[in-house]
DNA sequence: CCCGGAACCTGAAGGC
DNA sequence: TGCCTTCAGGTTCCGG
């Protein structure tokens, strides 16, 4: 599932391709995944419109065009970008023609994926929390907006409008590193404690990032390669294995309908 | 505002 | 073998 680490990846994977290219038009094969704005005011808009930047805020890719417009493509859980010409792969929902034959393949499985044109990012992107890589996002800031909630802190740190780009996996990986256990209301946490989980959530997507992401399920990079970072994953998506740090056998709880993965020992309750 | 649960989707995996 | 159920989870919407 594409989370902050994925994104930036294909971001950074896929600009120096289209940068300066020219959109020659859009196939739709899904047209659901168009958000807004209605498909015959969609392809004149965005036909014929030079890509002129790309860039990423939390799990969302916006292709900045000329024209004044934005196209925001949000990858959801089993989508991916990939580059090339030649024939679609399978589950492809949209591409992207580029004016020098290239193409950007929509992959999409689950058909949860989106894509919208917008004048103004910002009426998308403003609902959004703090980009946690960003200078700007401090402890002091996280233990002030932790304080303010007291749902299990590994559904906050899953609510993108607390802070952008985190979702099951890494959230699960960091709360293991910090030592912190999923089900721990957030405003129980100590300052001591979200100076670590500040710390480890930096840390935990800053290597995933140099690996590229984590390839489970459907992650692809644009060339179609995959990541490495799962080969890290110290509990995600390993229940019943036992804890590198213990040995106990890693647990999996449902929290808010997604599978919670944990070190009981390390991670204590109390 | 805050919280929890359903809905959107379809392929994979497990049960009988 | 084959049908059926369950699971996977990012986001939005709705009700309390």
């Amino acid at each position: 599932m594409p989370e902050l680490p994925e994104v930036e990846t294909i971001k950074e994977e896929l600009l120096p391709h289209i940068v300066g290219r020219t959109i020659s038009g859009v196939t739709l094969f899904w047209e659901r995944m168009l958000r807004q704005p209605l498909p015959a005011e969609f392809h004149p808009r965005i036909s014929g419109q030079k890509i002129t930047g790309l860039s990423r805020r939390g799990k969302y890719l916006i292709f900045q065009l000329g024209g004044g417009n934005c196209l925001i493509a949000h990858l959801r859980m089993s989508g991916s970008l990939l580059f090339g010409r030649g024939l679609p792969p399978e589950y492809t929902r949209a591409i992207i023609h580029l004016d020098n034959g290239n193409n950007i393949f929509f992959r999409d499985p689950r058909k949860f994926g989106t894509l919208q044109l917008v004048k103004d990012s910002d009426s998308v992107l403003c609902k959004l929390g703090p980009e946690p890589l960003s200078p700007s996002f401090t402890p002091e800031i996280l233990y002030d907006s932790l304080k303010k909630r007291k749902a299990p802190i590994k559904a906050v740190l899953l609510d993108q409008g607390f802070i952008a780009g985190i979702g099951n996996m890494y959230a699960d990986e960091a709360l293991f590193a910090a030592g912190i256990h999923p089900l721990r209301p957030a405003n129980s946490l100590s300052r001591t404690e979200v100076k670590s989980l500040h710390r480890v959530i930096r840390e935990v997507l800053q290597e995933a990032i140099s690996s590229k992401g984590a390839s489970v399920s459907t992650y692809f990079r644009p060339g179609g390669e995959t990541g490495t970072a799962h080969s890290q994953f110290q509990v995600a998506h390993r229940g019943g294995k036992p804890c590198p740090v213990c040995d106990t056998p890693i647990q999996r709880i449902p929290i808010r309908q997604r599978g919670s993965y944990f070190c009981p020992k390390c991670q204590p309750e109390a």
